[in-house]
DNA sequence: TTAATAATTGCAATCGATTGCTATAATTAT
DNA sequence: ATAATTATAGCAATCGATTGCAATTATTAA
């Protein structure tokens, strides 16, 4: 069903039937209610590819999310794409799959899509496949980097400035008299080494100890193993510090079921203020990067972006800690 | 940038560029190099729109998931779309908002979208409005309903046998010499609704009391509040069933608080094995009701009805009972 | 050497909309 | 009653692709 069905059904030209359904002027108000009627009585709607295709603009923006179960790239592809729709926007909601060509690939698809923005959310978009594929395919329309930055100059970021939020954990263990502060590591992604960074430098400042268990399996049982191993290592470990919450959750699991205490032998701390973190059994102290508050910014900038093709913007957002039972 | 550009540059007509994007024969190999290097070096991507206008198939599924937070949802979204992209389909994700007037809402942007399927993902969506949307905009296409059912002639449906999940839960609680089983329920949804009946079923069969609390917040601390109320009013219950894990992770720790041994004094059994039932501490005992395969049914299905657009299908999978430190 | 056949490529219609311009009918002014 | 103006509605081109059919050229057969 088509426009000139609904124009020959009408008696009238599918031009008339798209200035109704575009309420355009100029229209005798019988025959508008005539056409407005023989639409519902047919149940049509207009095709938005073919309406796309004269309009030259899609009415979509892609979304593409470094892995959709992460609970925190989901909640913010949610609320951007709740204010999309809000404004008639149309989002496409893809996962980027694991390789860095897998993830250049679906910018691709979405550029084919002829998306009118494009956001990426995670920060393992940050690399050349992905910086490439987009200044090829995606040169002319705006992009929103969440957690990460391209050094191209239509693409906005909105990042945590982990670094610090790494330094701050580390200031705060050691205020509290630990001297053996370990960081833990599920894998390997530029957002990581950020924090790894920060504390390395804060440990450094300090002259203390490095524990660093460089990568395990991104799971409570990754983190239990973890810990497991790093006692092994270091049996004199007094604080840990966990690059994503659910490792604080198995590791806390792990320490309790050996017999240490928590806080007093050990301090955990966890990163992202994850739900895990706070039904966690004890409840995980936790750097918190605002994910919700980068998320806002995204969207913001995002709507700036839509309607004005050139706006730009790059945005850092400080964390800080939440302390809860572990600490 | 569109195929006659490319077809100017590499002087040839339109039809060519046609021919050599979609790898038709009769064209000299020398011909086809040159276009595609013309291609290449101007990083030009076919528009799908334009494509899917003559080819009457926009290669695009819509899901619609009643909350795109809820981990198994987006769980059973992630797998559908992984196989869809590889199948060389893009699929629209979207979260279908609150009210069954949005839910059809959604239906039909995806109906203008003119997806080649639809998934819908959670029970919320079995009411009248979204029926009648499907019914009215989406007659001619394939739907898939995970968790719930349509008396439509081309909606399939895969749904957990929720009823008997619940009966095999107070069934397992008496068996161990449970009398005084709750139930609490989060909110009024067909699934919850189907979980209820199924406890009431089984706890008339035995003669005893029934304890419900109907409904509370959906989270850790609502299932805490919930459980306080409960033994406010039932100070006796000596078993609990929750409607969903995340629940008895509250009401565990809530219990725990005020003294509760568990299992010894009270038993509690979650719903849906999720993440949370894992990490709990203790870890929760929990009724499957095997997510992961119904989505897995949900895409086959999904896959069938693609290929044979008359293809339907229902599929009912029983839970089964996962027991850990809470029973 | 000429006819027949095969290999390439282009023309033009089509998909389902939108829109500038023109044509006609209805009003109003003179 | 005629001219000028306004209100409606249709024609035809356009968006960016695809494809059946015709046209041209190259190749092989007779």
């Amino acid at each position: 069903m088509t426009i000139y069905d609904i124009a020959k059904e009408a008696g009238v030209s599918a031009s008339t039937v798209s200035r109704v359904l575009n309420n355009r002027p100029g229209i005798n108000k019988e025959t508008r209610d005539k056409v407005l009627q023989i639409i519902d009585e047919n149940n049509f709607s207009v095709s938005e590819a073919a309406r796309g295709l004269v309009n030259k603009n899609t009415n979509m923006v892609g979304i593409l999310v470094s892995d959709i179960r992460n609970q925190h790239h989901i909640e913010g592809a949610y609320m951007i794409s709740q204010h999309l729709i809000e404004h008639g926007y149309c989002s496409i909601l893809m996962n980027a799959g694991e390789s860095n060509e897998s993830k250049a690939q679906y910018v691709k698809i979405l550029a084919s899509r002829r998306v009118n923005a494009l956001v990426l959310i995670g920060s393992t978009f940050q690399c050349a496949e992905v910086e490439n594929a987009i200044a090829m395919f995606m040169s002319k329309i705006p992009v929103i980097f969440q957690n990460g930055y391209f050094d191209l100059p239509h693409v906005s970021s909105v990042v945590a400035d982990e670094l610090f939020g790494t330094m701050e954990a580390v200031s705060y263990l050691y205020s509290h008299g630990r001297r053996k502060i370990a960081f833990i590591n599920n894998n390997d992604t530029p957002s990581n080494n950020k924090k790894i960074k920060g504390y390395k430098i804060a440990i450094e400042e300090r002259n203390l100890p490095e524990y660093i268990i460089p990568s395990c399996a991104d799971s409570a049982e990754g983190g239990a193993e973890a810990t497991e191993r790093l006692l092994a290592e270091h049996p004199d470990t007094d604080a840990i510090i966990y690059s994503v919450d659910i490792l604080g959750v198995g590791g806390s699991r792990y320490l309790l079921d050996i017999g240490k205490k928590i806080p007093g032998d050990i301090a955990l701390i966890g990163t992202d203020n994850s739900p895990y973190s706070k039904i966690s059994n004890p409840r995980l102290s936790t750097i918190d990067n605002k994910l919700g508050e980068l998320s806002k910014n995204c969207y913001e900038i995002l709507m700036k972006a839509i309607k004005d093709r050139n706006y730009v913007e790059h945005k850092v957002v400080l964390p800080s800690l939440v302390l809860r039972e572990t600490t």
